[in-house]
DNA sequence: TAGATTGTTAATCGATTAACAATC
DNA sequence: TAGATTGTTAATCGATTAACAATC
């Protein structure tokens, strides 16, 4: 039920042999110092608070970025310390070279490609969205199950039919998946893709999905975000 | 620096003294129990997962709700405790009455009036997207400040200009402003927000903001999604 | 009654942050 | 050297979850 590999960790034919942990990771060839998950969610606001920075600015000390960033410094501090020691003390860090290891850290070193499903609103928005080429994202399919829509362009790129996504992913390896579709088709889809061997979901359907282990899964849902704001509204 | 208010905690003319606590937070005349922030973020997620619900189930036990919200039973028991002890031992928790509490505990018992600022692709997708009403949230104005948008109709709303946005407020309650700009202006439309008394902020832009205390701001950011799923995609 | 499930306790786990020695 | 800032420790805080008595 888990996927074709046999789980009881052998691999015959295969390269140097894969040793399971203790709480059943594989220890693969390039291991990486773990990120505690509160830090890898961090990362991504201090690359973008870094990019704000002017570029005659050459260093940048923690407290700078925990004040542009809305966060405490020693948390910087403590969040930076994982990708090295690489600051100089009486000084700060390195802007350049803070940048290349937090892109390095979150693997922003390679393209991924991305396909967007569903091609409404949303969808079209995000074909149109500049923002991902920039950011070693790139849009290489868009999907869609209505025949109006299949064919055409949006934001450049042609609209194609739903089901022939699992065989284009044969030929593309694709490492992102946005589902922008209504929410009663959004666990459908999500279970296509899964099963089509796309390692990553981003999920905008106002749906709550489950997906195999293995798969990795993110959900924005606008109307959690405004019932949060919600409570903080009525005094919470 | 930070509002017209004395922060002496002395407020002469008003009604009864407010009282700061240790934390600087003003002790509200109707206090709520607090619900810790991890809980909060929950409960859209259990009030979404019981709308899926079919209509002929009435009761609902913790392990089913984790079950389908991907979550752990005793987190769901504890989270619903904190708004009240209305489970029945043995059974469950009766559907509606659960329904009821997280829509009150979130403060969903009223309507709230929601503004979107910048109508590109994205707020346009916002203005149709028709989830709101159901929800509690009415969009009650769209706003820019490119003339050739200004007069317009999406979604059946017509665009207004920013600039009037703070006369506008004095007259509708706005309870939710979502800012769907270009990066470059997130900043100056938050503190214009902020100046208006909106009291809550839902950034769609690529930006990360800073507003005064006692506006409350959530970020939903692509970017920073596509990046963590590529921390773990990476191998992380 | 027997079986099921809640509500709550207590153990554990992970995240945050003040403090400070090390050192630029 | 004096001042600034890092990297790290340890205290604290909050969140998670197994376990179980209470009870439907």
């Amino acid at each position: 039920m888990q996927g074709p590999m046999p789980s009881d960790g052998r691999n015959p034919g295969g390269p140097a042999r894969a040793i399971p942990d203790l709480r059943g990771n594989v220890n693969l060839p390039r291991m990486k110092p773990a990120l505690p998950a509160a830090t890898v969610e961090r990362l991504p606001r201090y690359l973008r608070c870094i990019e704000q920075l002017p570029p005659s600015q050459t260093t940048i000390s923690s407290k700078q970025l925990a004040l542009i960033s809305n966060l405490n410094a020693a948390g910087v501090r403590k969040d930076l310390s994982f990708l090295g020691s690489f600051g100089i003390r009486g000084v700060g860090y390195q802007v350049d070279e803070l940048s290349t290891r937090i892109r390095r850290a979150l693997g922003l070193t390679e393209d991924r490609a991305v396909v967007v499903v569903g091609v409404g609103n949303l969808g079209s928005a995000l074909a149109n969205y500049g923002g991902f080429g920039q950011r070693g994202f790139r849009i290489v399919g868009l999907y869609d199950a209505d025949p109006a829509k299949i064919g055409r362009q949006v934001g450049g790129i042609g609209v194609r039919c739903i089901t022939t996504l699992s065989e284009d992913a044969k030929s593309t390896e694709i490492a992102v998946a946005i589902i922008a579709t209504p929410a009663s088709v959004a666990q459908g889809v999500a279970t296509l893709l899964a099963e089509a061997g796309v390692p990553s979901i981003l999920n905008f359907a106002p749906a709550v999905l489950t997906v195999p282990d293995g798969t990795h899964l993110r959900q924005v849902d606008l109307a959690t975000e405004l019932q949060i704001l919600s409570f903080y509204l009525a005094g919470g």
